[in-house]
DNA sequence: GATGAATGAGCATTCATTCAT
DNA sequence: CATGAATGAATGCTCATTCAT
């Protein structure tokens, strides 16, 4: 996955350009697309030439990839804070929440999903990169659910991950919507994820059963 | 936005050939992506020549403008049936839910609709095409929200559209959640998605301000 | 040369048909020039279908080869006129001036012309044609430059030639100015025209023989 | 106008490279004409790819565009010859009236002209770059005919302007002759040209006026 | 290590021409 | 006689990738 082809005499060096590129990818996919920006276009916002960055990655698909790396180390650390924060599951997450619509209405932060989603439905490197950051989210997500400190630690385990599904898609379904409806704020969007994010996040009425 | 260009005798044969391209398009951009799928392809699944296609569509771009058409046409349609259901709009959702988990968990349309947003996100027009859209059903939700039917009627705006916002949201993202974790079912989503549904769509209890 | 390949029944109605695809055909280049005309754009101003044109003419350089020979007829009957008018050539070419001029400033009609030029550079047909013209228009020039009527009947063949390609060059190139310098109007052409055309159809002074 | 978009280490090599082209694409226009030259042929003919050739150029149109300049540049190194030369202006353009002849009656170079005058009558920018070369064109020849040196230096303007226009199209004229009557010498066409251009370059008689 | 000159396959689109009806 | 649906080769241009220096 990591540098595999070339071989380089420092590594320290060679850490340093891939970031070099990976930042500069990662800014000009947020301007102008996966597809929209070109090589010679990250190389110039990298500071080195075209060909140089060939040294470093195989293809631009491999800085996509590697992006989304990236993206999962972040994840992780995300949840790392979850785990670390002290009290009831219930009220950590309802009190991160406004970050967490803050992150997914970030619409620069969103087009490359966007385009990351796009190229997995064709591209399998990446699809599976994705599918990998999905199914750990999933777990590390379940773990808190499960945890003492959740309200629903003893639930079957369709539920929870129906629980963990609709939470996801709730919250990365955000950015869909900041997309096609911009002038949505982020206070707006909260007064009704709240309840509904309370709701997945506690016991289920008796009579939510009947319907 | 309809056939403006060319002068055809026989508006049967058109409408039979404007389809067979549409219906050879979203084929071709479902499996290789709006940029992946060339004309050449196109019209290969098609059934004629490439340049033939263009007495029927000014540009490859005219095509994903009439996919786009077409979808809103039959979201337009799924608000007709809600409306005119009896009984109260609560009842009348949730009871469409299921259908409404299967389309859009169903990968085959949502590929497209990803390729049509992240086109979105450089191509003006499908932007325009996208928002209309989007603008149509978020009113026609506002509409079914406050009618005598609903549990809603008297909620302020702001609340109104920041439920519509999150149901939009939670449904749209259902297809992201397939994308990534293609084992789900559509039952499986249900059992938290119903219960998160009805909190979206009944009057928020007192306590929830409080949190 | 002219309508060789189909056999049609009658051949009054072929001839209105050809004329009415030139009258068309000239109107499109005029507006569009000749590459910039499109054989639909033709058809549709003949009124009848792009398919129909090909029985009457074999391809789209076929039809401008025939306005060609068409301009060549317009040619003939303008030196006819000079040939039956009465009095010396001195009076009558120097009183058709102007309408030399306004004929050779046309710029609708110049823009046909060019383009016949530029294509009779790489489009042998074209260029024999359009050699065929010039060659009778030298010699009727000719003709008049040696009738009774002329100053200049016993001039060398060699002078005659230069006289005649000094006139056509001079009055063919008014197209040029033009289409360069389109503020131009005949009216400030014909002050230095006129008494340049006068020295090119008189004997010239002896002094000038020293230069 | 000059090489603005790419970065280029060596300049010396783009100005080779740019040469390269614009001579394979001079050749090319000359044998095929402007449209009928592709990119590939000259390419082809450059010794180089047909990608290539647009980092020196943007567009097949600034090739052109840049042989106009390139002609522009000749035409003002024949004034500046015109305006250093000692002498009384009649002499010296009567004395330079045979190479004016021999430039004229070139057809490879000609023949591109014809295409960019037929590319004018469609292509704006084309159209201003010529119509600026001649608005200048005919300034020099203005200040030319106006300088102690001239017997015309105290004409009107619109006597200078029509004298200028008829004395340009004469000239221009003269490649048009050369291609509808390709046995026409430069000597043949210098008997009566000399005497015309003369006549166009001192004033006129009185008895012209009569006419 | 680093450059950027060079490649060439690929793209959407146009249009003269053909031919079944 | 007449149509217009259909073709397909050709066009200008882009861009990820390679490689001599």
């Amino acid at each position: 996955m990591t540098h595999k082809s070339k071989r380089h005499a420092d590594p320290a060096l060679v850490e340093a350009r891939r970031t070099q590129v990976l930042d500069a990818a990662a800014d000009c996919f947020r301007r102008k697309g996966y597809h929209g920006a070109g090589m010679a276009e990250i190389a110039r916002t990298a500071g080195m030439s075209a060909g140089h960055i060939y040294n470093y990655f195989e293809s631009k698909e491999a800085i996509i990839e590697s992006i989304i790396e990236q993206d999962m180390q972040e994840m992780f650390s995300i949840f790392q804070e979850f785990e670390e924060q002290p009290g009831d599951i219930l009220t950590i997450l309802l009190g991160s929440l406004h970050k967490g619509v803050q992150r997914h209405m970030d619409t620069g932060a969103c087009v490359i999903d966007l385009d990351m989603m796009a190229e997995a439905a064709r591209n399998n490197k990446v699809a599976t990169l994705l599918h990998e950051a999905d199914t750990q989210a999933r777990d590390r997500m379940r773990q808190l659910l499960i945890s003492d400190r959740s309200l629903l630690k003893s639930h079957s385990e369709q539920e929870l991950d129906s629980r963990i599904n609709v939470i996801f898609s709730m919250m990365a379904g955000l950015f869909l919507r900041k997309m096609l409806y911009p002038e949505l704020t982020e206070e707006t969007v909260l007064i009704a994820l709240r309840p509904a994010m309370k709701t997945l996040l506690m016991p289920f009425e008796v009579h939510d059963e009947v319907l």
